[in-house]
DNA sequence: GTCTATAGCAGGATAGAC
DNA sequence: GTCTATCCTGCTATAGAC
């Protein structure tokens, strides 16, 4: 038995993180198979044991990305107004040139609104799961109204800034959307 | 003679709209060569007469779109009040599901990230002309930040109403977003 | 300038050995 | 379960006829 079944689940959450990693940053199309597998230190032939098909992956790989940074805020948040940290971190730098796992709604927006209705389900239940949890983060209890615009907000701007060829352009652009967000929610910045 | 010299600028010209047409709905991989041409009304082979390659026709594509977007704003409106109109025509259903040219900046932020330099440059140089035209736009002139998270606010919102598949969110999601662009700007809805 | 034909390559998916 | 080898398709770009 050369292959003990302890080995199968690893070998998949090891796919399904260079998916993610590899998913989120470029695209489903500028992705290939082969590029995960050999990520994941395996070949092409082992992926379809898995999973079904390149689809199937990428939606996998989406909520294991959107959960990984999810875990991300809430790990090393030592404040009491977790609203504006995630805001903070979310709108920055870092996330932009891509520190840890980036947040999928921001990195795929485009990219998922030409998958199949599976995926684009997919990323409609993540962006519904933001939503909701914003209120649940601030004190002022922000109207429903003000979450969906800040969410668009945050996405856009992350979006807008990994776009753009100039730096100085990208800090501004960011210290904005923080600004107007706090703006909306009715928050002290 | 069978080609006439006049016809030279005229394909040129069918294919760039072609181009923007395909380019800004699909995202550069999605689209082939032949898709464009055919859609022109011509042949693979004929392309390289006219552009050097695929990414300097989408660049180019890329301006068509964001110029003939404008004109379809300035155009179309008969009120005295210009950012209001644009803000309810940018956040749109009609937007969103494709009405006329949509703006390259929100359908193709994501797909410009992983583009080179120039493709980059270019869509950084439409995405400066839209901050700083917004204030020529409004009577109450507002200020740059207010400019700058507006612009990701229509960007972000527009490019999430995309990848949803739930209408009903859909219009929510557009009319926070209008609504919260009024806020920003000091301007009543 | 536009056409047809083709070179050359990349990637998704499958078959079969181990 | 993982590997190598292969089929098949689709695409960019070029060559050469008209």
């Amino acid at each position: 038995m050369p292959y003990p079944p302890t080995r199968k689940p690893q070998s998949r959450e090891k796919i399904l993180q260079s998916a993610a990693k590899l998913f989120t940053r470029q695209g489903f199309g500028q992705v290939s198979i082969d590029q995960i597998m050999a990520d994941a230190g395996l070949t092409r032939g082992a992926f379809y044991s898995h999973f079904a098909d390149k689809g199937s992956l990428y939606a996998e790989a989406m909520v294991y990305a959107a959960r990984h940074r999810f875990a991300y805020y809430t790990a090393s948040a030592n404040t009491d107004d977790l609203l504006a940290y995630l805001l903070n971190t979310y709108l920055s730098q870092a996330h932009v040139t891509e520190d840890a796992l980036p947040c999928p709604l921001a990195f795929l927006a485009n990219d998922v609104s030409q998958r199949d209705p599976q995926v684009r389900n997919t990323y409609t239940r993540i962006y519904k799961g933001l939503v909701k949890r914003l209120p649940t983060l601030s004190r002022h209890d922000p109207e429903r109204n003000a979450c969906l615009a800040v969410s668009a907000l945050m996405i856009g701007g992350v979006a807008v800034a990994r776009a753009l060829d100039d730096p100085a352009m990208v800090g501004e652009l960011l210290a904005a959307c923080r600004e107007a967000s706090f703006q909306i929610l009715g928050e002290p910045g």
